[in-house]
DNA sequence: TGTACATCAGTGAACGCGCGTTCACTGATGTAC
DNA sequence: TGTACATCAGTGAACGCGCGTTCACTGATGTAC
């Protein structure tokens, strides 16, 4: 889950093409969890990319092509976000138990950090208006739950068989806490103004992992 | 947070405008749910509910004053459902912990009941496009959350003075996390068609105040 | 090194459609006397 | 009980604007020989 996927780790030298569409891309990203796809006007997004209505058609070949570009480029990025983040976890202790709760803390703080800047999860904005986008963006965007969950499912399971569970809950549904409750913390975060207000829900989360497993 | 605002328990006999009024309602709603509110044409709302254009704007000044009326209907039956299912948990039993993982699994159940028909919460939806709501509809918005916060807030410090908390968590973010949990959770139960994703989350939040409270 | 051609990254103008909103009007129901 | 008037719950036609999309064209950069 990530809360901007406007990047920041891209190539040292882009050509002029690839700036282009990430400018779009960034425009397109703010406009769409202020407002919503709909909303969101071709119009718009070339007044701030400053280029010419035909130039948008270049890199895109219609709208539902942006929203592909858009979910495509989050995933990418989203994935690299929780890669790193699990791995630093990971080093730091041998413990797949207190690995996950150092990657929540590093999870809390990163996206709280993302959603300081413009707030908003792609694939819970995809969700909320699914009837605006084609079955592939819907499939592509399902599949992305189905991997967060597919993450956590199997950490958990492997804290598991060191750590009997001592609560009354299936881990599928504990894995997939980690994601419902930062979606969650978001529109709390967004509605409220307050950035930490979701940095507090993934470390409610955190607290019921460590009380689960009897930490 | 209401999964949906449809009016189940409207007056026994309603004047023909508020019928009327009504099915532009409950279509507006699922509509807006499921594409957003800029995508949600006043066209189509007509069309499904048997009247003219100028019917509409008979019932709504203009399409705000509909995000209006469909605000207003959400937050009053879903503080209805709420207060409904506190009193029932409450006579059920006098601890207040207690009361509280009996309220919760009765609102797991309620939730996952509606979201079947109709998945979304109008809160998280304006949440995500508040871009798109004039500055009334956005403070009601806000004040929603705040209500929700206060009322679980309070009921976790009455909960507290009985039983200490075992958990390092701050009652404000534990108030918040039953409606961020649903939030996310309505989420996975919409992309992924699953109903009971929704009620699992609850449950979740369910098993983390139990515990926090050393129940 | 020079020329021919291809690809890249756009421009400018025009299109048709659907959208939200307005306006003048109307027939059915309710209320006062 | 009958009549006058007001309110309710709409209709039908027209509007202008902005939207997504298309099309013919172009100048700059890259590549082959």
């Amino acid at each position: 889950m990530l809360a901007d996927s406007r990047s920041k780790t891209a190539p040292l030298v882009q050509s002029k093409g690839v700036r282009t569409r990430e400018r779009i891309l960034d425009l397109a990203f703010d406009s769409i969890v202020a407002k919503g796809f709909a909303a969101t006007s071709i119009e718009e997004l070339i007044e701030g990319a400053k280029l010419s209505k035909s130039g948008f058609f270049y890199h895109f070949k219609d709208k539902s092509d942006l929203a592909h570009g858009l979910l495509e480029r989050y995933v990418r990025e989203s994935e690299a976000l929780l890669d790193e983040l699990e791995a630093r976890a990971r080093a730091l202790h041998d413990d797949p138990l207190h690995a996950m709760l150092i990657f929540l803390r590093l999870y809390a703080e990163s996206l709280s950090e993302l959603v300081s800047n413009a707030p908003g999860c792609l694939v819970a904005t995809i969700t909320y208006q699914e009837n605006m986008f084609d079955p592939i963006v819907r499939q592509k965007n399902r599949a992305v739950i189905l991997s967060w969950r597919a993450r956590f499912l199997g950490w958990l399971e492997e804290i598991e068989r060191r750590h009997p569970l001592k609560a009354n809950l299936a881990l599928v549904a504990l894995a997939d806490h980690v994601e419902a409750a930062a979606m969650g913390g978001i529109v709390l975060a967004k509605s409220l103004r307050d950035p930490q207000a979701l940095a507090r829900q993934v470390l409610v989360t955190r607290e019921t992992i460590r009380m689960a497993f009897g930490a």
